[in-house]
DNA sequence: TCGATCGGTTTTGCATGCAAAATCAGCCCG
DNA sequence: CGGGCTGATTTTGCATGCAAAACCGATCGA
């Protein structure tokens, strides 16, 4: 019965807006790019009614940019952009941090841990693609033991808007041993429920992968194949 | 010309996202108050359209919580969501606090320095609205000073989930003292461009704005008014 | 040659209509 | 007297239609 129900509740406009959102964050609708209403509605088989109100929770999730009697467009982050996105990532993840070394448990202390042990080996291996999968369930799985739902909602609507630049970041193997560094030092914080330490640590990690996100912008690799300014 | 073209750029779908939260900040729409679309529409004088794109813009924003098939209500905090809330608040103006320190202009201090001595003029006349007043004004000069829009807007949005249980508030004696020695020891930092400290009294700030709304909700006076559960 | 203007086309924004889901009242049955 | 069912009403959700604004291209004038 629960999956039933489930299934049913997804309306329509929710659907579309997870489906926009992926076809953002992936940057198939290239950064800058206009989102046409009918072209959508015919691409996502809906009508422009709910498609509009999807467009709508996406421009308040700063994924697109509403142009009055224009329409909407991807946003294209500037440089600035960027660094104040990041910015305000590191602030939270540093809060999630603190929260999470005073109040994670054993058990998600342990798996956290094992994790932390897969992406070692995914990183011995040099597989990226694993590598970037276990980093991100680690950083969920941190958030997650911070227990606190209003943060976890607002860093993955911050993050969203740059998901898509430090998932095409090639890391170059001195910024990767770095990382594996601070994931290191992040485990034995958590361990030692260092808030402090975690806070530290996070923070450098959030300026590192900023710094690694600009680089690649600045070497023009990002928006490359964005045919729309 | 310019405010003509200002006048003219508000879409209707934007002028009643602005009333909406009004009506919700200022708790005229009761929390956990069914918002019937018809009946909105009615008082707004706008179709249903644009009105149910405004409150799927609210949701993203948090002040609405969407029910499948069932519209929409006006969220109700529980003590938890308050907790949590607060933790991300004190987390936003702690980060917002370091980087005006770091960044903050002598223009600007000497204009908050100017807000804080207007705010000291209001507490000492315990006029209580002028004080939460420039209270909003000096931390909102704060977060400007910090010069990060993303932090700026962000704020806004989760602050404003809580804005109406803050402004609620009958401050005792005791702890209006308290927070006015705060705001000296913050214009201090600020002056001092002392980044740790600015951090260490915004925190300490907001933990206490918490304990006097927690302390305002488990007395009851704050959905006393508020028919719905 | 360049710029401005005007008409047609496209696209957005809003209103309305219609079907499905939820709600409610009354009823029946136990 | 209480609980559950059934049909009417309300309400939501989506599709469509229509007017206004933006866009585009061609023509005209300087």
């Amino acid at each position: 019965m629960a999956d039933i129900i489930e299934i049913a509740r997804l309306a329509l406009h929710d659907q579309v807006v997870e489906r926009l959102r992926t076809l953002l964050v992936e940057g198939q609708i290239a950064p800058g790019a206009k989102l046409n209403e009918r072209e959508l509605s015919e691409l996502l088989r809906v009508s422009r009614t709910p498609l509009r109100e999807a467009i709508k929770l996406l421009a308040a999730e700063g994924l697109v940019d509403l142009l009055p009697n224009r329409g909407a467009v991807a946003v294209k982050l500037t440089e600035a952009d960027i660094l104040n996105t990041f910015e305000v990532l590191a602030g939270l993840e540093a809060t999630s941090g603190e929260l999470a070394a005073q109040r994670v448990t054993d058990h998600e202390l342990a798996e956290i841990r094992a994790m932390h042990f897969e992406m070692l080996a995914a990183f011995t291996r040099r597989d990226l693609s694993g590598y970037y999968r276990l980093n991100a369930l680690i950083h969920a799985a941190i958030n997650r033991a911070a227990k606190n739902p209003v943060l976890t909602s607002t860093y993955r609507s911050i993050n969203a808007r740059v998901q898509s630049l430090r998932f095409r970041t090639n890391q170059n193997e001195a910024k990767w041993k770095r990382a594996m560094h601070e994931h290191e030092v992040m485990v034995q914080a958590l361990q030692a429920h260092d808030a402090p330490a975690m806070r530290r640590v996070l923070v450098e990690h959030l300026v590192n992968k900023r710094d690694t996100v600009l680089d690649l912008l600045r070497a023009g690799d990002v928006y490359r194949h964005a045919g729309t300014a």
